[in-house]
DNA sequence: TCAACAGTTTAGAATAAATATAATGTATTA
DNA sequence: TAATACATTATATTTATTCTAAACTGTTGA
């Protein structure tokens, strides 16, 4: 786990002390290239198994929204009961599959600018997200 | 309120019971042609406030629940600790003020045609959704 | 090195949205 | 109008999330 070191810098570079937790929770986070949607329940049970160290609901909580003001991590409220979080933290757009709420990652490049012709005086866009729910094709086209 | 016996239709026409409670609860969603977007507890202090009955919480929800089943009402999920829902049900997008916490539709008409160039094998698009963030523009500009 | 401080973790309590329960009430139908 | 099915209600429950306050740990400067 040369990975540790690399967590500890990205943890005080950001004003977070590195503890044990935080490590761990990076650990499972960010270590690896792909992106990471996960629930809190999640991220709760994957944590559980693969630690030999026991981390609190709270620190859970706590850690991921200092991540999330830190721009380590987005919030992605897409269900009413829970949220998704979201390690990839630039500007892209979602699938989510309905079958098997799960969330997937769609590029920037893959969607069109995004073109609204509306406009309301004395505000300006921010941001502009897309959704795209998908559920199974049971074409039979042979 | 002539418009009474349009919501015991409507209701009649869906299979439900038209009850006082909820006719009036149709009134304060449905006596507008505009979009109504609103939080339970929104929903709640308006019936209290211009409602000569009381309409329980559980009624509220239970309500809501069956509108969006018939295909009445919308739910958005917006923000994580509470739902949002939309009279407008037809297929839209929205603003989301976030200084006002207040959603604002977008006709269909007024956003191109989103076109998304990745997709995922065995899985089809059921629906695309726009969520346009905006803020204050403090541009001062003379 | 280590004491002092600031920041962190934790168990458990609190909060609040949403749902379930089960007793009572009401609309419908014959 | 009686029987029935459905609806409403107060209340309890569930569950995600946040709060609390005491114990603990990382950091820093003497
Ligand atoms: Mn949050
Ligand atoms: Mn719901
Ligand atoms: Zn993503
Ligand atoms: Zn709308």
């Amino acid at each position: 786990m040369a990975y540790a070191e690399q967590y500890i810098d990205k943890l005080r570079k950001s004003g977070l002390r590195p503890t044990k937790q935080r490590i761990k929770i990076c650990e499972v986070l960010f270590d690896t290239d792909k992106t990471f949607h996960f629930t809190i329940k999640e991220l709760v049970k994957i944590i559980e198994n693969q630690a030999n160290i026991k981390v609190s609901l709270a620190t859970v909580y706590n850690t991921v929204h200092a991540f999330i003001k830190k721009g380590y991590l987005k919030e992605i409220p897409l269900n009413a009961s829970q949220s998704y979080y979201d390690t990839n933290v630039t500007h892209h757009h979602h699938f989510f599959d309905e079958e098997e709420n799960r969330l997937i990652d769609i590029h920037q490049d893959d969607v069109d600018e995004v073109n609204i012709k509306k406009t309301i005086p004395g505000k300006k866009i921010k941001s502009v997200e897309v959704i795209a729910k998908i559920v199974s094709d049971n074409q039979s086209q042979k």
